[in-house]
DNA sequence: TTCCTTATGTTCGGTAGACAACATAGCGGC
DNA sequence: GCCGCTATGTTGTCTACCGAACATAAGGAA
């Protein structure tokens, strides 16, 4: 079931330069993702690689007693599965839909071969997990010294640049899930955002009314990150 | 001052395919690190590649405000620098000597043109990264989770892995740097240690007594890094 | 030896967030 | 409309770690 698939619906397929995108048109699928769905298990092998349009994925790291941390969010910027080019097969993470939304997905062997063959991909795909390492270890200094009022607040933002418009469906438990925190906890952080007049929470719906006030209430992590993916990805569009 | 290098004291040099070996050859350098030395300041370009013999090299994300954290550790099984070949010459990282000796250092602009020209080359240096990057996720999800005891264990553990005997020259005041806590954090889990019979410590010189006990005191988080070393460098003689 | 620097040990609040046990309130299905 | 599920709000206790202010001790330099 493979509908049409836009070009410049994710930026790094948008900035594949076109002998290569036409060689993987056909190849592409347009799936939606569902809210919670996972699309890999740690340590699972992976069949398929995602670029987001409208979707989150979130990639954690799950501990042996359940809990878990957010290590890194993919949008519409990037990709989801870079430890297949990277040689692992697998990852010790796990891949979940943060926000529902569209993807395209390519069968897994065919982006490794491209990889494989293709210059210019490898060098777009290394760059972007450039980028997502930077992520990665911000978010573990983060997690070490930052509030969580900061964090919800990096959190929040790192979302909205990966959304079109102001609107995230979200459980407080699930942005628990993600930043590796007690539910109650994000109640509170929530409640102060809210009562701060930041954002407005109803049963699942988040709306940002204050995004500049967002940026003032959180840790610099952001800003770093976001700095770093604009420097390394500067030929695809401001996300 | 080039003296004569020994393939088979860095793991990743003793895996490169003896064509590969020749070229570089004459290329390596062998210097002495010192503790504390900074081989890169975060945003700065990066000169040389280092391939540690017996030093060990911590790579730390550090903060606005000073606070620091160390978000993996680099010894005789890798390499210092992967941002080079990934692409963006810089990263927002430190890499600090934690534990003086000797590396083999290559400068930066052959390592970047061999790993364009060799396949073998690039797919090693890509699954190493892969497993520096498990080493970081774990390291962000126990930051999260994991109390300041376990998080010394497993410390201990990753560096008596890069280090010859089971002594080890670091004072409190670096640990705790490391691990991004108080000083005094440190001596207190350091006393608990003594006192169970694990370690030995005397102003900046530590013995491990116990390894086993340290295992079973660490988290779960330095044997989910070691297997993943394991799985995706076995060709590397297990360090 | 003595002094002085540096490393370690200890103590006493203070606080963020964990843990647990609830109360309430939308929203969908009927 | 009603019911029941799920999401959110609230409260009190507990603990690990922070912050700061110290005391002590080991080793090097004179």
């Amino acid at each position: 079931m493979r509908r049409a698939v836009d070009k410049s619906s994710n930026h790094l397929l948008a900035a594949l330069p076109s002998t290569e995108w036409q060689r993987w048109q056909s190849q592409l699928e347009l799936v939606d993702l569902k809210l919670g769905q996972v699309l890999y298990e740690a340590g699972c092998k992976m069949s398929f690689v995602y670029f987001p349009i409208d979707a989150i994925v979130s990639l954690l790291t799950v501990l042996e007693d359940g809990d878990s941390a957010e290590i890194a969010v993919v949008g519409n910027e990037g990709i989801v599965g870079v430890s297949l080019f990277m040689g692992g097969e697998t990852t010790p993470s796990r891949a979940v839909v943060q926000s529902a939304g569209r993807s395209i997905r390519l069968s897994a062997h065919v982006l490794k071969n491209e990889f494989n063959i293709s210059p210019a991909v490898m060098h777009l795909l290394l760059r972007y997990t450039q980028a997502l390492i930077t992520q990665m270890t911000q978010t573990a200094a983060c997690n070490r010294h930052h509030s969580l009022d900061e964090q919800l607040c990096r959190w929040l933002l790192l979302s909205l640049d990966r959304l079109h418009g102001s609107h995230l469906v979200m459980t407080q438990e699930l942005i628990a899930n993600m930043l590796g925190v007690r539910r109650e906890g994000v109640t509170e952080a929530a409640g102060r955002l809210q009562r701060a007049g930041l954002i407005s929470y109803t049963r699942g719906k988040i709306d940002v009314l204050d995004r500049a006030g967002l940026e003032q209430r959180s840790c610099e992590c952001y800003a770093v990150v976001k700095k770093e993916y604009d420097r390394l990805l500067p030929d695809l569009i401001a996300f």
